[in-house]
DNA sequence: ACAAATTTGGACCTGCAAGTCCAGAAACCG
DNA sequence: CGGTTTCTGGACTTGCAGGTCCAAATTTGT
């Protein structure tokens, strides 16, 4: 489908990706016209159906892409290395920084109910980086398991579970708030409560 | 301001605001048209101007206050009386069946992000009805810790910041893998944690 | 019952943002 | 190079949804 595009043309196809992405995450989804993301790139609408002949719904898509995964970069190495307890406070400190940092322009925000209600190829995409993250975090509590700082009885998976849900409560109510109290707590508890478990058993 | 109703009138306005609710929560904000509330209500563009002035965003603000209250109508009497294990076990048993008959069709859906970018006011309704939420949380928390049932050096209010969060997050995987398991998953651990602590004190 | 107020219906206006189109510039490739 | 493809710019079309307006119907209060 996406074939014959010049070095130019996929320098230009990826900053119309990135603009457009910068200004959802400023402005949200359905306050940005194309005509903001062709001002804000440099860009002509020509060149806009050009990239993306199904127009904005395919741009979306591909923002969507591209903040799916830049979500999980931000996490690392962090994420993949939730090999010891300094690491996974490390990873909680990087979370907290980031979305502190981040407040309210936050990537999810565009990805939730917003893109997700109209492409509905975007409900794959953030399923797909949910599944993703709760296998990470899954990852890390098994690792924990295989050293005995997490009680081996645990279904790692449940609580991994638990956990992605947390942060993204904790975001949400960041978002609603203001208040980063939440997200905060969710990560210090739960953890806590991971460790707890070992001596448990 | 809103002011000489008549009994039909009052009737009228709330019949917009249950049917626009309804609407969004089917459909989701964006995809419904002030059209599509007439059609499901019987009304006519005149009507809608007349109660809601300010148009379509005054009348998305009044459906955030009726999903507002909604939600938290919805879990009571349980969630005004954690007072034993057992009644926190019923809380949590309403809340997986009310959020796994409502699927995707959710209120909080139409108000976070959504709503809440378009209506200023929006925000408030949300973190009001969070600090709500978390208000009743906190307080079943302290009863618990005033019969020894919760470790009484637990900070309540943090706690039910961190089990809020988890709820909300849960919600907000429902809606986008469709699966319960999130919700589910927190509530249990939360609880358990929660009651394991009595143990520890 | 009658005047004043609300309530209702629906035709009309308006602005805007997505999408179309095409012609010219630039890049690619043998 | 020269032909072909890709890239770019921007004027134009289109549809639609929010909002305006006003006259007729109904209700209200005394």
């Amino acid at each position: 489908m996406t074939r014959a595009l010049t070095r130019k043309g996929e320098a230009t196809r990826a900053r119309i990706v990135a603009g457009a992405a910068a200004e959802i995450r400023e402005r949200g989804v359905d306050e940005v016209r194309l005509e903001d993301v062709m001002a804000h790139t440099g860009t002509s609408k020509g060149q806009l159906f050009h990239y993306f002949p199904d127009g904005k719904e395919e741009l979306l898509l591909a923002v969507a892409e591209h903040e799916a995964d830049q979500v999980l970069i931000d996490q690392e190495p962090m994420l993949s290395n939730l090999t010891s307890w300094p690491a996974w406070l490390a990873w909680r400190d990087r979370l907290i920084e980031r979305y502190l940092a981040q407040g309210v322009k936050c990537p999810l925000n565009g990805l939730l109910g917003q893109t997700g209600r109209r492409a509905p190829g975007a409900q794959a995409i953030v399923t797909g980086l949910m599944v993703r993250w709760q296998k990470a975090i899954a990852e890390g509590i098994r690792h924990m398991q295989s050293t005995d700082d997490i009680a081996s009885d645990l279904d790692a998976d449940r609580a991994a579970a638990a956990l992605l849900a947390g942060i993204q409560g904790g975001v949400l109510l960041l978002l609603s708030t203001g208040k980063i109290d939440h997200l905060e707590a969710v990560l210090d508890l739960t953890i806590d409560s991971l460790r707890a478990g070992a001596r448990t058993a």
